[in-house]
DNA sequence: GCAAAACGTTACTTTTTTGTCAAGATTGAC
DNA sequence: GTCAATCTTGACAAAAAAGTAACGTTTTGC
C-alpha cells in the first residue's frame, strides 16, 4: 500500500500554489525548480490538475498557474482520487490473475477489507485541506493528529 | 494509494492456507489453481512468504505449504509490511525528483500526513487476522466494521 | 538406485508506470 | 506585427513492477 509518484508530486505542486500570496501565480519552470523535478514532468502533472479543475492556467508571457478555489476548500481526498486515476473502482477488475475475471467474483473475504481500508483512508483525507499543509512540519503534524482525534470521537459517538 | 499485485495475491494465498482443515497442506499447483494465477507466480509469492516465516514448506512428493502459526495469530499488518517491501521506511528517499535528496528534507508539510496515513492503515490492519478473512463476504464485512467500531471507541477514550 | 513430484533460486521477458522530448498554440510586450 | 515567454499535447524512452522460464535440490515410492 503506497503512494504513487503521481500522487506525491501532484500534491506537492498544489501545496506550492497554496503557499502563495493571494493573486500570485507560478510558472512551470518555477514549480519544477521548487519541487526538484523537471519542467516537462511538472508540465504533465499540472495538465492533469488543470483538467481536473484544481488550478487555472493562463498562457503567454506573464502566464502561470494558480488555484481554482481557495486552498481551504480543496480536500486531499479529492486530489488523491484524481491523481490515483480512481484506482479503487477498478480493484476487482485488475487482480484477475491469468483469468478474465477474479476467481472470487461471487464471494470474497478480502474485498470488504480492501474497501473498508480505502474508506478509512478517504475519510481521513477528506478532513484535511490544502491549507492545512502549508505550515511547518511540526504544526502540520499537530493539526493532523488533532483532526484525526476529533474525527474518531465523532465516529464512535455516532456508532 | 493502492494495493500492489504482490500484496493482493500474497494475501490471497495465505487465506487459502488459513481456510484448510488442521494439519492439511496445499501444493503450488493447487494454490495457483485456486487463485487463478500461474504456478510460477504462486511459487515466487510462496517463496517470499516462506522467507518471511509465515508458512512452512516441505519438499518432495507429498510436499506442500502450511501456515507456520495459527491463522488467528497472523495479523494483516505484518503480512502487508513484508509483501510491500517495507515501502514506508523509504518514502522520503524515493520521491526526490531529479535530485539526490528530497527538496523538503528539512521541513515538510506533507510528511506528517503520509506518515499519519500509514499509521492509520497499519493500525486498522493490525486488528485483523487471517482467521477473520476465511468466512463469507458478508460475515467478513460485518466483522471488519465491528472491529473498526470498537477500535475507534477505544482510541477516543484514550485521547 | 531411480524416476516422479514437489519446492528453491536466479535470470529473463513482458507490462505498466514514470519521465522526457518536440512541435504546436496562445498571449503580452515592444 | 514580430518575438519571446508560456502553456498544451501526443509520441517516445527509461525505469520499475509483475510475471515466466529454466534449472537445481529434496523427498517419496517403487
Amino acid at each position: 500500500m503506497k503512494i504513487s509518484a503521481q500522487e506525491e508530486y501532484g500534491l506537492r505542486c498544489l501545496v506550492q500554489l497554496a503557499d502563495l500570496p493571494e493573486g500570485e501565480s507560478l510558472t512551470l519552470p518555477q514549480i519544477a525548480e521548487r519541487e526538484g523535478i523537471s519542467t516537462a514532468n511538472a508540465g504533465k502533472l499540472m495538465w492533469l490538475l488543470n483538467r481536473a479543475g484544481f488550478v487555472h492556467s493562463t498562457r503567454g508571457t506573464k502566464g502561470g498557474y494558480l488555484l481554482a478555489r481557495p486552498a481551504s476548500e480543496i480536500r486531499l481526498s479529492e486530489i488523491i482520487r484524481v491523481l490515483d486515476d480512481d484506482e479503487m473502482a477498478k480493484h476487482c477488475d485488475n487482480y484477475t490473475g491469468v483469468l478474465d475475471s477474479c476467481v472470487h467474483k461471487g464471494d470474497c473475504g478480502i474485498r470488504p477489507v480492501i474497501i473498508g481500508l480505502h474508506e478509512i483512508v478517504a475519510d481521513a483525507l477528506s478532513n484535511i485541506t490544502l491549507s492545512h499543509l502549508v505550515g511547518s512540519e511540526s504544526s502540520v503534524d499537530a493539526t493532523f493528529h488533532k483532526i484525526q482525534g476529533i474525527h474518531r470521537t465523532l465516529e464512535s459517538q455516532r456508532a
